[in-house]
RNA sequence: UGGGCCCUU
């Protein structure tokens, strides 16, 4: 089964989905019973791939096998609806689980986090970060990115900034992601002297900024004639780049 | 062996 699932995945991941259904018929020929994870495997394709339909056929096809849908399947399925537009519908089901049997996890929360920070409801968002630290779940990395990445969106860069401190003061550790998320806030904001400020913290770090991070922020410095400071950076952290330590 | 974040316009 494990082999099946992970040849599944693989035609999952490339969109191939004609292939990864006739594995699923092997498999019931070769009488292996597909399991929670290559159900959950095909549901997560066919909502990547925008087949909403097949995605909910696969639901209840594993319902009906008697397969047990998992934290991972919710979390599928509430980001499936998030990023559909269907936020409220999303926010019914999230509410049920916590009357039924799986609580969400780190994960859960940031799908719906992320549903409302990219539909521009930055306060809502920040009501749910507040709820979920309350009881007493733990957000990881990728929740405060989220967060962070949603206050930049609305202009709220001091916020993002307290939020990125907030996160240093934790066990949470910033990581590429934070960075360049903040950087191409800050930039598209106008604000180069917060930037260059994170890419010297993200320096101290030895955490390696995208390419495309770097070269908007370069951008933007030439743009205002800082064109030492361009150079700088573009030679710093092409040295970071070949020698990270 | 399966899930969420920046950039992929």
């Amino acid at each position: 089964i494990v082999t099946y699932n992970t040849m599944l995945h693989g035609f999952c991941k490339v969109g191939r989905m004609d292939e990864a259904l006739s594995l699923l018929q092997k498999m019931a020929i070769a009488g292996c019973d597909p399991d929670v994870i290559t159900y959950t495997s095909l549901v997560h394709a066919f909502y990547k791939v925008g087949d909403l339909g097949e995605a909910q056929r696969y639901i209840q096809e594993m319902v009906s096998k008697g397969c047990i849908p998992d934290i991972v399947t919710y979390s599928i399925i509430l980001d499936g609806l998030a990023k559909s537009g269907k936020l409220h519908e999303a926010f019914k089901f999230f509410r049920a689980m916590f009357d039924r049997d799986s609580l969400p996890d780190a994960v859960t929360w940031s799908i719906l986090l992320n549903g409302l920070c990219k539909s521009n409801k930055v306060d809502e968002a920040q009501k749910l970060f507040d709820e979920m630290i309350t009881k007493g779940f733990v957000p990881d990395v990728v929740t405060y990115n989220i967060m962070i990445a949603g206050l930049c969106k609305s202009g709220r860069l001091m916020e993002s900034l307290q939020l990125y401190k907030r996160m240093t003061l934790t066990q949470c550790h910033p990581n590429a992601v934070t960075y360049n998320t903040l950087l191409n806030g800050f930039c598209k904001e106008g604000n180069i002297n917060d930037a260059l400020n994170l890419v010297s913290d993200s320096s101290t770090k030895h955490i390696a900024l995208s390419l495309d991070s770097v070269a908007n922020l370069v951008d933007a410095l030439r743009k205002v004639g800082r064109v030492m400071e361009a150079d700088y950076v573009t030679t710093k952290t092409a040295q970071w780049q070949d020698n990270p330590e």
